[in-house]
RNA sequence: GCUCGAGUGGUGGAAUUGGUAGACACGUUGGACUUAAAAUCCAAUGACCAUUGCGGUCGUGCGGGUUCAAGUCCCGCCUCGAGUACCA
């Protein structure tokens, strides 16, 4: 029989469920360790091997963990709402959460049969009310709170309130687009209404006029990150701007904070580095230029005071609001016109149309403030009325856009900055501008002379003491979009009263999500929600239509896991104090830009309103690369019903065609099956080469269109979870991205099998002694234990699993089938072959339970030598190896590798320059 | 364009701190066992030259450099991938 992984597999799983064995506990002696992987979203499609990398990788790092006695949380769960569903919906007339509930138990199967050691007690959907109150609940604080730039947290819009009562705003420095100020008694006397349309200014939660990503196929606004080159992430729908009243989180709160906390954790480079560029904070200056004839003032945004001498003309964005009040009478037609053409032009053509060069006169002069020289004022939509103030100075000289501008529309250039030594040039015989990080000023009044940073610093000091600008600091950031004209999402705890928004109370919590006729808008273009009947509250008030994104379940989950089933609260403080934060968390860096960053943010407010006990929610991170497809391919000879294998195809007209996967082994076709496969082949007649067709192939994405995906249970049903778990960590580094390739399974079952037969014999006896193991045979042992140990530590899981196939291979060698070497060894590979282990370890007549037994210690005192095998090099080029006492001193070492038999060849003729020695690493002799 | 990452045999990859390049595995070839197959085991396997044996030369994307010694460090390029894109 053999090893029976069918048999042992299921047994295990069926042992470990019954036995909660990965139960965690909120209370408990042991230190705590927690390992998260990323919410998944249960596709109708399944998993396909790419999906468990990560799940294996913290998979094995959680049982290490158990072994090494800590009480591990591994929670899993899924973050259920989400456009498929519902747009599946929309065509078949299922309820979305009919197919959400059974994708998860698809789900829920396969991930079972891989013998992961979740605690399932702990499963959260994002869809589930019991879920989803909380998340309503933590919409209701953001939006009673507002962001204090003094004490840098968020606070209760109680305490404004009050401040608003007795001193205006006046004191106040909060994240709020609102700039006039205005006292206490401008206050009390605004309406109710007026009221709280002030307060929206200064809530995190907010409603307003925003410019949102609108994706009419979708019929939904979408947030930046689910925008990608001007397409929708899902689905990759034309996505165009439009203006409409939207929830939005006050995320730019944060950025400083969000930009501060990424020096505190521990993730890598690239995400970081990704969530940098995403916030993208930028220092300079603000500065007000007066516009002559008008009183009106132009507030532009720089990072470069210090070239304010260089700014020969000023650009707005079409859409400033300045423009209309500005334009001269005889530009007023070419400037509206200007304007309607930048209005109609898609996000697209502006993306792809970069190149081109457009925009007009306005009329009107600007005045620099610094030499009172008059400039033209243009508007032009290379500036962008989202960034910054929505206009610019513009200093041709040395920026490469303003140039390129100020050529097309023959502007004046003055160079201002120039490198030392350097005589300036014209400009006019410029061919680029010259965009000079450093440098000394020129033709710049009082700055002349000075380095570009010391003229930074000397411009802002002057523009604050004339009360023209200030230093500021600029965010990319945007705030979120929070609302979505969808269905299959978290309802709003939100209705109308006077066409204002209030919150419902707490104790209504959760608004469940209401039954709809379709899922679709309404005739009148409400979203979904609008068809659900008595949508309103008690009192009779409209509830709100909109839904909420997706990435607002999922930016708490991990702290609901450490106290799923609270009625009464979020999680109590008692399970936040044990679990803290997550230790470990694995997913992918596609993230970066979403997840990432809101569940950070809405991670800090829980933390500000004392809720969360730790400012940033994932301590340490690692990215699991993505697991490419290696699609096969036949070579059809156009026009023909004819093809030719791969090596011979370049005789023909070929046209290469995707091959199922499963019809190639070894890119060799089952030409029969592949008759059978279509019946446009059952004809099909083949060129072969060496009486066989041999494909082609190549490394894309896995996807059912390039028929290249590869189905764990597959694989599971003839080779068992054990096999697959090692041969995905086997396949490479866990962060690096790979083909799959279903030929080297082979070697690692051949492993387990060559593994299983240390323990039994062919007649399924076991073979274990209880004989004193020998010197090398524990030496073979405590070099496993070491390397494994240290490969878990640095998630280096793929030379782990070949360090267990050397010491195989080794024990095989030696014939060793001692206790003392095969009882830890069962143990030091559980993490990894988690079911064969737990069948060992009771077969050598334990009680079950091998994952909270004690990881295995090395002893050094094995693994010392007595000589070591010097390599001798020549010049760097290793000639011979000599053995050598490990504690030969160095003088008697040079002797001997000199006087080597195999030395003299070498250094004949020539002089012996130099020796060097490494003790116990290396020896080369320096010949000349 | 900018930022980040990566280029090692036929393939996936190893070399953790500058110290034996190619561990481990796949694939391929040859052999043992078998009536046969599966399974298992043994041997060879970077390229080139020499093969009667000993061997030798080259080799980690390219070109330089530092060093006794470079896949690893420095400088300049090339290619691929990811992120971002008029961000002032």
């Amino acid at each position: 029989m053999g090893y029976d992984f069918g048999k042992i597999e299921k047994k295990w799983q069926k042992f470990w469920k019954e036995n909660k064995t990965f139960k965690a506990e909120n209370i408990s002696d042991k230190p705590k360790y927690y390992v998260l992987d990323m919410f998944p979203y249960p596709s109708g499609a399944g998993l396909h091997v790419g999906h468990p990398l990560g799940y294996i990788a913290s998979d094995i790092y959680a049982r290490y963990k158990r072994h090494e006695g800590f009480n591990v949380l591994h929670p899993m769960g899924y973050d259920a709402y989400g456009l498929p569903a519902e747009q599946y919906a929309i065509q078949t007339g299922t309820h979305p959460e009919e197919t959400t509930n059974k994708n998860i138990k698809r789900y829920r199967e396969q991930l079972d049969k891989i013998g992961f050691s979740y605690d399932w007690d702990r499963e959260v959907r994002t869809c589930d009310p019991h879920y989803y109150k909380w998340t309503q609940w933590t919409f209701i604080q953001l939006f009673n709170s507002w962001y204090n730039n003094k004490t840098n947290k968020a606070e209760s819009i109680k305490k404004l309130i009050e401040h608003f009562e007795t001193d205006g705003n006046k004191g106040i420095d909060a994240a709020t687009d609102q700039i006039e100020t205005f006292t206490a008694n401008d206050w009390k006397n605004l309406s109710d209404k007026a009221q709280q349309e002030m307060l929206m200014h200064y809530r995190l939660a907010y409603l307003s006029d925003t410019m949102v990503n609108w994706c009419p196929a979708l019929g939904t606004v979408l947030a930046n990150d689910e925008v990608k080159d001007g397409f929708s992430e899902r689905g990759g729908h034309p996505v165009e701007k439009k203006l409409m009243k939207q929830w939005s989180l006050r995320i730019t709160a944060y950025a400083q904070r969000l930009l501060d906390g990424l020096e505190t954790v521990d993730w890598s480079e690239n995400v970081k580095e990704i969530q940098r560029n995403w916030i993208g904070r930028s220092e300079g200056a603000s500065v007000n230029f007066k516009i002559k004839d008008h009183n009106e003032l132009i507030e532009v945004f720089t990072t470069r005071p210090d070239t304010l001498f260089g700014a020969t003309f000023m650009v707005l964005a079409p859409e400033h609001e300045l423009v209309e009040q500005i334009v001269t009478d005889d530009r007023r037609d070419e400037v509206l016109e200007y304007i309607t053409y930048a209005k109609n032009r898609s996000e697209r053509d502006r993306m792809t149309e970069v190149k081109s060069i457009t925009g007009e006169f306005t009329g009107a002069y600007g005045i620099n403030p610094l030499n009172v020289e008059e400039i033209p004022i243009w508007i032009a939509d290379y500036v962008l009325s989202g960034y910054g103030t929505g206009a610019i100075m513009a200093v041709p000289g040395h920026d490469s856009r303003d140039f390129a501008f100020a050529k097309h529309f023959d502007l004046p250039i003055i160079q201002v900055v120039s490198q030392k030594g350097e005589k300036p040039s014209d400009p006019k015989n410029w061919e680029e501008s010259y965009d000079a990080k450093e440098g000394i000023m020129i033709n710049s009044g009082f700055i002349n002379g000075l380095e570009v940073k010391e003229a930074i610093a000397a411009t802002i000091k002057e523009i604050e003491k004339k009360g023209i600008g200030y230093c500021k600091i600029n965010y990319r950031l945007r705030d979120a979009i929070f609302s979505r004209q969808r269905y299959w999402g978290e309802p709003f705890p939100v209705y109308y009263k006077d066409g204002m928004p209030y919150t419902l109370d707490e104790s209504e919590l959760p608004l469940e999500l209401p039954p709809v006729d379709k899922f679709l808008p309404t005739e009148a273009g409400d979203p979904p929600l609008a068809r659900a009947k008595d949508w309103k509250t008690k009192e009779g008030y409209p509830l709100e239509t909109n839904t909420m994104p997706g990435f607002a379940g999922s930016s708490g989950y991990y702290l609901r896991y450490m106290d799923p089933h609270n009625n009464k609260e979020y999680f109590s403080k008692l399970a936040n104090e044990y679990w803290q934060d997550v230790d470990l968390y694995i997913g992918g860096d596609e993230h970066a830009t979403g997840h990432l960053i809101y569940s950070r943010f809405w991670n800090k407010f829980l933390f500000d309103i004392g809720l969360a006990c730790k400012d940033e929610p994932y301590k340490k991170m690692v990215n699991q690369g993505k697991i490419q497809g290696r699609s096969s391919f036949v070579y059809r000879v156009q026009g023909t019903n004819k093809f030719v294998s791969y090596n011979l195809r370049k005789q023909y007209q070929t046209q290469a065609l995707h091959v199922d996967i499963s019809l190639v082994d070894n890119d060799v076709l089952d030409v029969g099956a592949f008759k059978n496969s279509n019946p446009e082949y059952k004809n099909a007649q083949f060129i072969l080469e060496d009486d066989k067709y041999i494909c082609g192939h190549e490394v894309e994405k896995m996807s059912k269109s390039k028929m290249n995906v590869q189905n764990p249970d597959e694989l599971i049903e003839k080779y068992g979870a054990d096999t697959l778990r090692l041969y995905e960590m086997f396949l490479g580094p866990l962060e690096q991205d790979k083909p799959w390739d279903t030929k080297g399974i082979e070697g690692v079952f051949r492993f387990l099998r060559k593994l299983w037969r240390l323990y039994f014999d062919d007649n399924d006896q076991l073979i274990v002694t209880n004989d004193t193991p020998a010197d090398d045979e524990l030496k073979v042992l405590h070099k496993t234990i070491k390397k494994v140990r240290n490969d878990i530590e640095r998630f280096s899981f793929n030379t782990g699993v070949s360090a267990f196939m050397i010491c195989v291979n080794e024990l095989s060698d030696l014939k060793c089938h001692k206790r003392e070497i095969l009882e830890p060894l069962a143990i030091l590979i559980s993490p990894y072959a988690s079911h064969m282990a737990e069948e060992l370890w009771t077969a050598l007549g334990h009680d079950p339970g091998i994952s909270e037994v004690e990881y295995p210690h090395f002893d050094e005192k094995y693994l010392a030598e007595n000589t070591f095998s010097y390599p001798v090099s020549f010049n760097g080029k290793m000639r011979f190896k000599i053995d050598l006492p490990t504690d030969m001193p160095v003088a008697e070492i040079e002797k001997a590798a000199i006087e080597a038999e195999e030395a003299q060849k070498w250094t004949e003729g020539k002089t012996v320059r130099k020796i060097i020695v490494v003790p116990n690493r290396i020896i080369n002799v320096v010949v000349q």
